[in-house]
DNA sequence: TTTATTTACTTCACTAGTGTAGTATATTCT
DNA sequence: AGAATATACTACACTAGTGAAGTAAATAAA
């Protein structure tokens, strides 16, 4: 059981905790998001209108948690929700202006989260460890 | 830019998020603990009697957040919470019988996902992931 | 020995997620 | 077309964390 042995999964969570944390404290430096948010704004940001199901299947989580967040970055007013014209049940969100700037702004201060990791991991390790993540994720799918 | 090309940060989050999604629904079903109330109840069996802030250091988490979690495994009954002699504003946690018990429960399906780690990566790369993921918790320790 | 500072913990308002139970609209099956 | 089912979302109670502001005891400095 090398898994056990290593306490692999401890350590996966304390890092992305340590990695979110770290993260958070810089984006508040530049102001407008947190690291959930931009997850959830990239997204929306990229995928043009989308639907509330699209983000919760991006990001693997449940439509409730997708609901809430869209209250929060709607009273920010990083982005707009009217009805989907195709599905009456469906909400269509996009990204306004302020929301594209608040993406624009994380920019720095992820970029230098990025340049940290590339500076202690080596090209390989980060390919290696990137295969490794998805395989797990993938593995670890709902309903398997 | 091999980690931002790669997405390393939210590949991270993702698998992690995913993990702890499904070790808490495997948890659940043998009864008594979520995998964060089993972080904590793992130090507090293994490290005897412990403060609160020695948890919150081991787990790199603010004491409020020792505050709360201890609370409810309280309520619970796993932990008991005395002032420690050594110091009147510290607590002195240990894990009641009850508290063991669920700790034995849990073994059963953590060792499960531990062997469904085991089976999907070699154990040259669960080695070399350890390796990184506690070199990036280091390198992101607070303060530095 | 007083004073200042640090330390261990608490409280509070907040974000962020799960999971269950619901509503309303779409879709599928006879 | 009508009935059964699936889908998109909401509401709610809950766990679990941050970060800031506070209290009381311990330690260090004067």
């Amino acid at each position: 059981m090398s898994a056990s042995k290593h306490r692999l999964y401890f350590l996966l969570q304390r890092a992305a905790h340590r990695l979110k944390t770290e993260a958070d404290a810089a984006l508040s430096e530049v102001g407008g998001l947190t690291t959930a948010q931009a997850a959830m704004m990239s997204i929306v940001a990229k995928d043009g209108p989308v639907t509330q199901k699209h983000i919760a299947d991006t990001l693997l989580q449940r439509e409730s948690a997708i609901t809430a967040m869209a209250t929060r970055l709607l009273k920010a007013g990083y982005i707009s929700k009217v009805r989907s014209k195709a599905d009456a049940r469906a909400w269509s969100l996009q990204a306004t202006p302020a929301g594209f700037a608040a993406i624009e702004r994380m920019r720095g201060p992820f970029d230098q989260i990025n340049a940290k990791l590339d500076a202690m991991l080596t090209e390989s390790e980060v390919s290696k460890m990137a295969e490794c993540l998805k395989q797990i994720t993938e593995s670890f799918a709902p309903e398997d």
